[in-house]
Order: C-alpha cells, then sequence, then structure tokens
DNA sequence: GGTATTAGTTCTACCTCGAAAGTATTAGTG
DNA sequence: CACTAATACTTTCGAGGTAGAACTAATACC
C-alpha cells in the first residue's frame, strides 16, 4: 500500500508549531498542546482539522485521563509518511540510514572508502544513497554528518579525517543524487537528534560527550543546540584531564586524547598487560577484575568526571548525554566517574543528571537523518544549509 | 518640572517589543525597529503612536542617513521618567545606587553595617533606600543583589557573607519601604545589566568572569541569562587552575580562589616582599616592573587566561566580558592573560573578544537596578521574583 | 442517575498584521 | 534647477489568527 506523503512545507505558523509539538512530543492531545503552546481550545480544533485533513496528522485512539472528563483524543504524525537518510562520513567509509519522520531507523547500510578522492566519495556516497533509497517508496533528503568544520552552504571547509579543504560536497552529492542534501558537523548532528528526539527532548539547556576515536562535544541552550564557527573544531579534545598525563601530538600533558579515547584505553592497557588488547577487551578485562585494566579504565573514568564537572560548572546543564561508540566505559565505571565529577563539583550542587545511549554507530546517522527531516519540517530551503542557523552576530 | 511617570504595564505584545527595542537600542527609527523585529512600517506607525501618547517614548530629532532619502525620526524613551535603586549588600556594609530608565546612575550612597543580624540589616537597607529616594521624585522600584543564593520569591537560601540561611528578605524589606523589590544574586544582576545596557547588548552569548574578594561567572546563553539553581553558587571559584598552585581552605590545589583573588595576589606579593601589601600596591608594584610582583600578576593573569579559555571552549561566547573590584589586573597583565588563554586555546578557534568594565564597585549595584528596571517594564510581576526566569523544567 | 470534570466544537467579535498606495524629504545627476 | 532614485513614514483596507462564550461529548465519582 502506497502511503501518502503529505507536505509540510504547505503549512506556516502557529499549524506549524502545532505540528512540530506533535512530532516531537509523540501521540498528544489537543488539550494537551494547547497547554504547552499556551493556545485556546479553539485555536487547537481550527488549527489541527486542516493538518488532519492534508494526512500531516492522525487521530490515534484515545486515552482516558484516569481521572474524570471526558477522554482524550491524540493526535500523532503518520510517522512513515516520509523518510530520510542520514550517512555519516568517515575517513575508511560510510554508514547510512533510513529513518521515518520520527528519526527511528528503518534500512541501514554502508560502504567502504576505496579512495579519499573527492569524486570517488561523493561516487561511493551516490552509490549508499541509491541503495538505501531502495528499500522505501520514496526519500525525501539526506543528511551528511561530518568529522570536520563545515559551512552552512554544505562546503566541507575543513575535514582533517579525509584530509579535505574546502570542498563543496554538499552542492556536487545533490547534483549526483538529486536528491536534497544537507551537510553538517557531526556533533552538531548528533546534539540534534538528542534535542529532538533523544534525551534532550524539551529540555532548556544540555550537553553532549561522545567518546570513541576522538572526544566530541555539544552544547544546547536556549532550547537550541550552539552554533558556533568553533562548535566543529573539536575543542574539547585537548581539554586538560591529568597534569601529570602523557604528552599528546600537540604537546599537551593529560589531554582528553590521551587519557579518553579508545585508543589511549586500548594502549594503556596493552602497555601494562604487554599484549595488544582492544578497546573492548580492555573494558571486559577491567569488567572481570583485572587489576591492571580496572586501574587505566578508571583513570580514563575519572578524568572524564572531571570533565563532565567542568561542563557542569561551566554550563549548568539539566542533563549530559554520553554517547559514542566508547561510551561503554561509563557502564564499566559509573563509579569513577562519579567520583571524577564529585572531585572537581560543589556538593552543594545539583548532582548532575548522566544519559547513557547506546553508543550504536547508526546512531550518527540518525542524527544526520535529524538534519534533513528538520530541513524539511521546519521549511528551511531544503537544499543545503543547516537545520538551525545560529541567528547571533 | 515635574516629569510624568508613564507606565509600562499598560503595554504589552509587540507594542512591548518596540518600547523595549527603543529602551535597550537608545534613539532608533521606526524604519529601523520594523527591521530589527521584522514587522512591517505600517505596523510600525501604528505600534509607536499611542506609546508616544502615552509618553513612554518621544520623537528627538531627524538623523540624515548620510546617503539618499527621507531622513529618519528617531525614538527614545524619557530616561529620567522613571527610577530605580540598586544595592548591593556584602557583609560590612551595602552601597546603593539610584538610575534612570537606562541604567544611568543618578546618584549614590552607601551605608555601614553594624550588625549582620536580618532585622538590623534590613532597617540598614530601609535607611538607605529612604535617603537614596529623596533624591528624585518617585523611585519605582528596588534591586538588591546579593552574593548567594537566592529564591525566586526573593528569599535569600544561603548567604555566606551574611551567614544567613533562610531570610525572606525581599518581603520584610518591601513591607519596611513600601517599594516593590527584587532580590537576586549579584552576578546574575550583573550579568542582566551587561546583557541589556553593557556590552553584551544585542548578543546571543556571551560570558561574565568578575575578579575580586571572590571570583564570579555568569552566562548567557540564547540571549537570556542562565538560571540555574546553581548560578548562586560561585562553582568557578574552586576552579583548578594550576595543578601545583597553593591549597584552599576547602583541599582544592591551584583553584581561582587561591591564585586570581585581590587577597591571593596581594598575599603572594606580600610574602615574596616580607612585608604588607595591598592588592592595589601589588599591581602598581607589578606595572612599575618589580619582578617578584610581575611574577606573581603574571602568573594570576596566565591562570584567568586558562579560565576563560575553559569558558570559551565550552561556551562558545561571542565576547567575554571582565569585571569586578580587581579588574585592573586585566590592564596590568593582559600579554599574561592572552599567554594563558593561548595555552589552552586551538589557534584555528576564534580569538576570544575581552571586554573589560571599569571595576568600579557601582557597577553591582547598577545590576541590581537592573533587575527592578527589568521587572517593572517587563511587567513581571513586580513585587518580587526574577526578571527573566528560567522557564526550563 | 446526578454532578463534577475534562475534551473538543462552533461561532463570533476583535485585534493585529501586511500589502499597497500615497506623502514627505533627502541625495545625486545631467 | 528639475528630475530621478532612495528612504521614511502614514493611511487605508482586507486577510488571518485568536480568545471567549456557549455548546456538545464522554468519562469518574457519589
Amino acid at each position: 500500500m502506497r502511503i501518502a506523503t503529505p507536505s509540510w512545507t504547505s503549512h506556516h505558523g502557529t499549524a506549524l508549531d502545532v505540528a512540530l509539538e506533535v512530532l516531537i512530543n509523540g501521540p498528544v492531545s489537543r488539550a494537551q498542546i494547547a497547554r504547552t503552546l499556551d493556545l485556546s481550545a479553539g485555536s487547537l480544533t481550527r488549527l489541527a482539522q486542516p493538518l488532519i485533513e492534508s494526512g500531516l496528522l492522525t487521530e490515534v485512539g484515545e486515552q482516558s485521563s484516569g481521572h474524570a472528563g471526558r477522554p482524550s483524543r491524540l493526535l500523532d504524525v503518520v510517522a512513515d509518511s516520509r523518510h530520510f537518510i542520514g550517512i555519516k562520513l568517515t575517513g575508511d567509509g560510510a554508514l547510512g540510514v533510513v529513518t521515518n519522520l520520527r528519526a527511528q531507523v528503518v534500512t541501514q547500510a554502508n560502504t567502504p572508502l576505496e579512495s579519499r578522492e573527492p569524486s570517488a566519495v561523493i561516487a561511493a556516497l551516490a552509490q549508499l544513497v541509491g541503495e538505501l533509497r531502495a528499500s522505501v517508496q520514496e526519500v525525501t533528503a539526506v543528511g551528511l554528518g561530518i568529522g570536520g568544520l563545515v559551512a552552512a552552504d554544505g562546503t566541507v571547509l575543513e575535514a582533517p579525517f579525509l584530509e579535505w579543504t574546502n570542498i563543496d560536497l554538499g552542492a556536487r552529492l545533490e547534483a549526483a543524487i538529486r536528491l536534497p542534501v544537507v551537510v553538517a558537523n557531526d556533533l552538531i548532528a548528533f546534539t540534534e537528534y538528542e534535542r529532538w528526539f533523544g534525551g534532550g527532548r524539551n529540555l532548556e539547556r544540555f550537553a553532549v560527550v561522545t567518546l570513541g576515536a576522538g572526544i566530541g562535544y555539544g552544547l544546547v541552550a536556549g532550547g537550541l543546540v550552539v552554533q558556533s564557527d568553533d562548535a566543529g573544531l573539536g575543542l574539547i579534545g585537548h581539554w586538560p584531564i591529568d597534569p601529570y598525563g602523557p604528552l599528546c601530538e600537540a604537546g599537551h600533558r593529560g589531554c582528553a586524547r590521551t587519557i579518553l579515547t579508545q585508543s589511549a584505553i586500548s594502549g594503556a592497557v596493552s602497555e601494562a598487560l604487554s599484549r595488544d588488547v582492544s578497546y573492548s577487551e580492555a573494558l571486559d578485562l577491567a569488567s572481570a577484575g583485572d587489576a591492571a585494566a580496572r586501574t587505566v579504565v578508571d583513570n580514563a573514568a575519572r578524568g572524564l568526571g572531571r570533565l563532565i564537572a567542568a561542563i557542569a560548572n561551566l554550563t549548568m546543564p539539566q542533563l549530559v548525554i554520553l554517547g559514542g561508540e566508547g561510551v561503554r566505559l561509563v557502564s564499566v565505571a559509573e563509579p569513577a566517574i562519579r567520583q571524577g565529577l564529585g572531585e572537581r563539583r560543589d556538593p552543594r550542587a545539583a548532582e548532575v543528571g548522566l544519559l547513557t545511549t547506546s553508543g550504536d554507530n547508526a546512531e550518527w546517522c540518525r542524527g544526520a537523518a535529524v538534519l534533513a527531516l528538520q530541513a524539511h519540517v521546519l521549511g528551511t530551503d531544503a537544499s543545503l544549509g543547516n537545520g538551525s542557523p545560529d541567528t547571533s552576530a
């Protein structure tokens, strides 16, 4: 059965606000929306009707309030009425997913990169997009997340993993696949996902820290992702954690890279045990009680705790979300994280809320898909550009 | 001549936005306001008229654009149509000012505190208010800034300098002076001043750092002051600056208190020179080329630079405003600050904009007055409460 | 079964806004 | 010095969105 693909672009103003409220906060009653958006009940009847008629929203049954009163009729988006592709591009390959309107993953695929030559990469991406779009009836837009600096027009200004500078990836990929493309920094994308569909939903202020090959950081303040030109630089990578730690390639002693990254941890455990140990194995050993591994892992976790304390002290977030491929560190050494947090956090201050994501690599792709999704539903000129641009000077 | 005191509370919505635009951005033309607020020219004629008729705004002459076209007629608030009192309360005394609608200081007065007993303090404050309000025809509201934790209802939850916990200062002072009173943390007040009338005007994101008896920090993100429950705790005071530094009373090594405060600097110079040296004298000596003083001062300045770098890396501000009684450190040792900044700041990142305020103690009062001013013009229930409360969960 | 409570609809009066056309005032240009 | 282009402001009018009141609907509780 072919599902209609209603248009988001034909709704503006308050009607769009209502649709977004439903998109983000799941099935929700008119009355609830009226309260959240500070509108009258009558307005909600009026606003909801065309949204339902256009197929954008549907009524999905009733919900008796539990207390007195007429049960509410829940509104929901038709999650599968549109699909988006999200791709995470790294130095070795690209991982892509197809998601629905709720950023839920429908399909997944990946491709290796034979070369880092822009044309070769774009060809590989186009191939990946082709494979992915075959799995659904129609794809509305494509989001691409990259570790590096990306301009608002989709140009990759600097991408160390790919050894790229100034490649107009967005326009070229768009021409190749004939779909709207949004290119952005991978951490911005990850953070946007958390803001709309993840643990940061409806929060005014939260921070994101990712563990993996590098250390990533994203910040939401005033309900919007902080989009500074510096956001893509990975400034947190050289955050000083241990004044007695090892030197990094840039000459910093004990910075985040030398203590928190997967390679730092697996390297330190390998050295302690005089044999090659993978990151995952290092965590397994620490879990199993190996003293040397435990020391390394706890040391890293304490450092992470101190880093989180620094973030909390300066940005006062309501939540800190931990993600990335290496996030299993958190479950293996949470007490050490809390210890590090305690070292740098005033006991009178509110306890820092921590939330750990799965660490699945597809999370990066989901983030990229959210950028495409946002560009579509917010009516940002869907071809190129960022989801929610910084309006600051 | 008696100046009329037009009411701000009778205007709402877009009309209030227009009035605020004029209040904050000085004399400004209708056309300019229309552009900033994204309104049509016709709307501005309509909106401005009742504001002018009610006496809230006036036309203050023309400004020929320099290029072609009809010159614009500038709108301005009647700055002296209302006055506010702002008071900074410390452990030894209270300093108060009277300001106009533009937060410009009109009068200044202070009083010592004979006792820290709440009733005695309130009596002294009432006396100070009485003295200050005599200098103008009418005072609209009073703002009170306190170093400590203040609840939204004006209750002082914790004020170490006064050895207070849970004193309903706002309500009691309000009863004593029969004027609306706003009580808030002094750094929130300082930051609000900078946001509306100081260097942070129209900025989306900036940070404030104050030097003095302690180290203060305030953050604006998304155009609003970050109002967390933790904001009044002075979390930055124990920020680790030098892993080899002296121990603070809480057992932290080299935290901000032990390196950046006035007493830390004067103490270190005194020790080096084996004689008692004041903070001001210490800076004079460093300026004059005294090697020992220069070492201490530069060390502190480098630490400050590293702190600013940390703030910049995590919050990506468009500007960092430096204030407080001890801010002369900045002019005496700016190169060292830049050096410290460079140590912790990626060279690819944007240069951190620094702005130094005068360091005058009246700045704290002006901030407190701004809170009263905001409560009045924003129509926040003027009795008690914060100017712009955090709407977050 | 009656009452209170909550959800949603319909209708109307009102308010605000923008669009368009018109007036006012300047700079530049031949 | 007229003419044009540019910019500021005003007036008028119509379109659209909103709250509010009166209404129907459906539940829980007594």
